[in-house]
DNA sequence: TTACTATCTGTAGCCACTACAGGAGCAAGC
DNA sequence: GCTTGCTCCTGTAGTGGCTACAGATAGTAA
């Protein structure tokens, strides 16, 4: 918007601006480029890295990763698919793997649920001393 | 079993026994030594730990908030409504809360399975090198 | 005595960051 | 040129809740 070029990303920006624009902080950036999830930007003569376009566009992908929920190795799986040529079925298969985790996970948490529910559900009105919930908490109920 | 004694549990044991008997493992018994959420216990001459029934009942009330889902810091607060004198509506207050955030991390969870469930249905029987998953996970739709 | 198990201490690793300390680059204003 | 203030640099340590290991010691049975 400021720029009369085509393009609305000025070529190498900094950490800051790439952490802007990809939606991923500062330290974490550097963080993905310590563990090799990211390659070392090139620098300009301070020293600064500088990220080009097709560098931000990768952390912003692995932001919309991360927030889907896929972790650092699902990740690294799928850039390097992209990488090396996209096969829709891998990624599918990846997709679908942690979609199956996340399931697993829901099942867990609303058994956890249950279970809170129907503790809370003894105590009802009770403010005496001797509280149910603690009860059940030492006697591992049911 | 092996004893005479009416009791099934021979008053002090050593950590391998109370972790059998509390489902704690030992190394983690060991780490709520260290972090205080467990007072050290006495020990014999060899200097190995010693165990009494109350401290093996209070492995196991940790070891039943865990599998709840309660956090170190929730079974402090209970552990301390229990040597200071249970009231049991802090007891609901802290069960309660910590239900609503399991509630609120099975809802998370939820959006992201519609999210997933929608971008796995895009990429139905294509097995093409342009693979819409990537190309949402690159554009961080919708 | 020897072998074997259980336990001891202390430290490092896991995940995915986050936070800080102490220093340096860089542009604008005076 | 100098200062101010922002951004950036490296390196390290902390988070939760364990888990795993190394190397030493205790205790028991054959």
């Amino acid at each position: 918007m400021s720029k009369s070029t085509p393009s609305s990303i000025p070529d190498p920006v900094q950490i800051g601006d790439a952490s802007r624009r990809s939606g991923v902080h500062v330290e974490t950036i550097r963080y993905y480029e310590r563990i090799g999830l990211v390659a070392p930007p090139s620098r300009n003569r301070g020293g600064r890295r500088l990220y080009s376009g097709a560098d931000v566009r990768r952390l912003a992908f692995i932001r919309h990763c991360r927030d889907l929920g896929f972790s650092l190795d699902d990740v690294r799986a799928l850039l390097d698919l992209v990488d090396g040529g996209i096969r829709c079925g891998e990624v599918r298969g990846i997709a679908l793997a942690h979609r199956k985790s996340i399931q697993t996970r829901i099942a867990g948490l609303k058994r956890l649920d249950r279970r809170l529910g129907a503790l809370a559900r003894q105590c009802e009105g009770a403010d005496a001393a001797d509280c149910p919930v603690i009860d059940a908490l030492f006697d591992g109920l049911p």
